[in-house]
DNA sequence: ATGGTTGTCATACAA
């Protein structure tokens, strides 16, 4: 069965819930992993999502920031929101999809939004840079154990990490900025290892192929600009790995009105 | 070297 799933930090999915209907009429992944959510789970907005053909829903959330959810056309089961660095604030999701989704049965599907890590790459200077590298490392301890159970799994997110040269418009440029130092990149590399995961975009479009899907905010014409970064991302374990057919990012909906500052990531697999 | 924008929640703060 062809399988299909995006990963996108939506950045408010109150304020750009028609943008999300608009997404799953055109593109209709069977299940969508969303970041930056900044919604409380009683604000959750549920019936557009649920119209839109997508019955299987599982959030976390806290007012005003971070927030997870996953949009799936087919069951879901074991929803385990998780804790991490002892803050309940809302940045991972893993479920199973469930019993009844043909050869998508059992799959496991990990959802993450990793803190962004501030202005400064010096945990002794700032405390958010150094809550960065400790998620990462609990997300690290946490995939080396999973890795043992070998359930076929999806990891994907907003990794806020651009680990390889080309997932930046300028290397030399961003070495020393946030999201693209050698510690991050390499800690993030070696987590995906230590995980047993394949990035699949760089399995499809190795380098020196430049993939991004973030561009900021601030830039005056993003589009010609083009100065961004890949930081949502898509795993796989090595048994899906063979399996997937494309990764592909919608550039098009970064243009569309009042956008997030991040694109949809989408893979398609064969299972 | 600096500031540039956006979202939430209401005044800074995070990204």
């Amino acid at each position: 069965m062809r399988f299909s799933i995006t990963t996108w930090n939506i950045n408010s999915v109150r304020l750009r819930i028609d943008q999300i209907t608009r997404f799953l009429a055109e593109q209709a992944p069977d299940v969508l992993c969303l970041q930056e959510t900044k919604c409380p789970v009683d604000q959750f907005p549920e019936k557009p999502i649920r119209a839109a053909g997508y019955d299987h829903v599982a959030y976390a959330g806290m007012k005003g920031y971070n927030g997870v959810a996953i949009l799936s056309k087919l069951p879901l089961a074991e929803i385990d929101i998780r804790e991490h660095c002892g803050k309940a604030d809302a940045r991972h999701i893993a479920l199973r999809i469930g019993p009844g989704a043909g050869e998508a049965s059992g799959l496991r599907i990990e959802n993450f939004y990793v803190p962004a890590g501030g202005d400064i790459p010096d945990t002794a200077l700032n405390p958010k840079f150094a809550h960065k590298l400790q998620f990462l490392a609990e997300m690290r301890a946490q995939a080396e154990k999973a890795r043992a159970g070998a359930a076929p799994t999806i990891l994907v997110g907003d990794l806020n990490i651009a680990p390889l040269e080309h997932d930046v418009w300028s290397h030399r440029q961003l070495l020393d900025v946030v999201s693209h130092t050698p510690v991050e990149t390499a800690t993030l590399e070696e987590l995906r290892e230590a995980a047993g995961l394949v990035d699949a975009a760089r399995l499809l479009r190795p380098q020196p192929e430049k993939i991004y899907s973030w561009w900021s905010y601030r830039s005056p014409d993003w589009a010609a600009a083009d100065k961004g970064r890949r930081l949502d991302h898509i795993w796989l374990s090595p048994d899906l790995a063979p399996t997937c057919r494309s990764v592909e990012v919608l550039r098009d909906a970064r243009g569309w009105d009042r956008p997030s500052d991040h694109a949809p990531v989408t893979a398609v697999l064969e299972l």
